[in-house]
DNA sequence: GATGAATGAGTATTCATTCAT
DNA sequence: AATGAATGAATACTCATTCAT
């Protein structure tokens, strides 16, 4: 029982070896720039182990989407959860939240954001594709959770959770793109935080439904 | 001179014939399912053809960006000198002029959104990329410059105009990639409409920087 | 209009080129082992412009069954409209047709019989399968038709036409993969006309319907 | 000693488990379709375990022709050896061992015939292919055997016995491929029981030294 | 100016086979 | 004896790009 246990651990962490490596692969070249060859040389295995361990390169690269949106959703959901939070700083936890996990791997933030966006999901196994449409519905719930007890309450304008939770997500993957586009003019510079921070000062204001201006963070 | 200025004229109805066709095509199938060969073919012109008007591929591809961002410049411009507009109007309206580009060639602006984000811009040739840059700065000066007036007169949050535009940019970007990835999902609904007036709402709001909050439309 | 023809004979030539190549590669190596880039080199080409003439491997090979069809096709009926031979002597002018084919090109002749009776049609365009369906009809079509008219007159067996045509060519078939066979054990010796000879001979006096068993040749 | 005893018998077990597991995928799949895990997935065996008892993939295939083979050398012998039968009806007797052997497992005769015309025999182990080429032999003078004592006696003509045989054998061939290749065109019909019996008696006939032309089955 | 024809360079994927355990 | 895991080697096919005419 212990081989079979060992064994397990062993084939879970050749996974994570290739998926490291395709990490890295992907983020400096890009889904159509990398080859299997690359990511196989980079986790120093064959080309052809690579396919023991996922279909085919689809498949390998939404399993980083998996993987990252995993996270993500995880911290939304920790957020939501922290029951002493005022609805208004929830969103100011928000704000790190996304932030934090661009910072973990922001290349790889990008590529998936891309990739979500793309026809390339069509090649993917059902499994895997629906996988990734119900991480990507479970983090939009989470953030629009966020929202809810603001809207309920009546301290934020009294819309569908869901339209923030939206404009947050948009704000974000928005953002991100446009500010590594300007990075890619210049880049030095990483102007995501501080405008990320803006904007989120500004919806936070925005949304509340009385009350003067007075941000209240 | 005629007969030169001719010349002229008809090389650039060429180009412009070139240019519909890949904007058909790019929007079909993106940019690594196009191929040369099917927008020459779309073009009614050999493959050759294509490359005595665009250097390769990316250029080709470059040129619809340009294309775009130059209609958007123009229109945001436009907004901008709308002199008998209030600041907070004129976000209004710039809401609508980023629509109205959307609306006109959905595919096309996602397409471009994704292009400018991403490593392939690394090919062009330094005078076309540093077009696409130019003009990049162009829209995001166009959209700061409206949020400018409100800062000066001191009705907005006094913050430097271009993070403002920044968050416009990457929102309306952000939603549209967004959106469409939801459509993917269930490509009938349409939301980017009343997503994005309901952004700009709260935006609109969020940037006062006194007075209740009433929002002024 | 001259020029135009020119251009057509010249691709005609190119295609021969290859389909020469390709026989004598297919010959050598046989289907599975022949590869692309083999029948590309022996053609003085590059793999990618054998696909400018051929869809894929399949429809290449296929082209070469096609092509030693038509001689087959062409020779039987050439015997069968001997209007002044015996339906006998018409048999004994078949078997000279079906070796001349084998002797001018056996390997092929091999090949095509092997390929026939094959799984890999499945893959070929519509077109191309029908085709072949087609010329296989004729054959035995033509070969059933020399039967014909000895069955009609009464001098022969009174069995469909057809029937025969079976025998003469699964016999002919028979034979050559047999004594390719044989000649693998020992490849000096080609005992096919001779065997093949003798088989036509019995075969002309066992069909006959009555009268001695003394032989017609 | 009776461990050992075991042990082999164990061993030639699994042999056979495998070839028959074999013999299932290779008619289902021709030998390039078929792969070496589809063989051992039906053998409930691991592809590594297949390697323990067969040298490799084209070894495997040939020990299948073996099996058939030595069925086949059996059947013929048989049909020889039973001495109250006169040569004419022994013929018959053969059309019906070569038609019971493909009725058996029509595939795989299609399959080894189609195997033993082929260059791959020459991948094969000395042994293994001189063990084919003997058996194939074996079943040539089996079959000339059979006409050997009609022409002793006079009543066949007088040709070598071993030319008979290659007439019989290539013709049972030749039509198996033949009537295979039209199933393929119209799978639901097989002619190959009554075009193989007029075949023979053709032949019965056929090789009738003196006598009337009056069938004696 | 336009293009038909040719190709170099690239790449995902397959599979028979090996070998440490 | 059995096998899970690994891989070397192979190969059909694609496509942006060039260039002689």
């Amino acid at each position: 029982m212990g081989i079979e246990e060992r064994k397990e651990r062993e084939k879970e962490q050749r996974r994570q070896q290739i998926i490291n490596a395709a990490e890295r692969v992907f983020a400096a070249k890009g889904f159509s720039g990398a080859t299997i060859e690359n990511i196989a040389e980079e986790a120093e295995l064959s080309p052809a182990t690579l396919y023991l361990y996922f279909k085919n390169k689809d498949e390998l690269y939404a399993s980083l989407n998996l993987k990252m949106l995993k996270v993500l959703v995880e911290k939304i959901e920790d957020v939501r959860n922290r029951k002493n939070l005022s609805p208004a700083k929830k969103i100011r936890a928000l704000e790190n939240a996304l932030y934090d996990v661009y910072e973990h791997d922001p290349m790889n933030v990008i590529n998936v954001l891309r990739f979500q966006s793309s026809e390339e999901l069509k090649n993917l196994s059902p499994e895997l594709a629906n996988q990734i449409k119900d991480d990507a519905r479970k983090y939009l719930r989470a953030i629009a959770g966020i929202f809810e007890d603001g809207v309920q309450i009546g301290s934020f304008l009294d819309r569908h959770p869901v339209a923030f939770a939206d404009i947050v997500w948009g704000l974000f993957a928005g953002l991100v793109l446009w500010e590594h586009t300007k990075k890619g003019f210049d880049p030095r510079k990483d102007f995501l935080r501080p405008t990320l921070g803006f904007a989120i000062e500004i919806i936070s204001r925005g949304i509340k439904k009385n009350g003067r201006l007075n941000i209240d963070n």
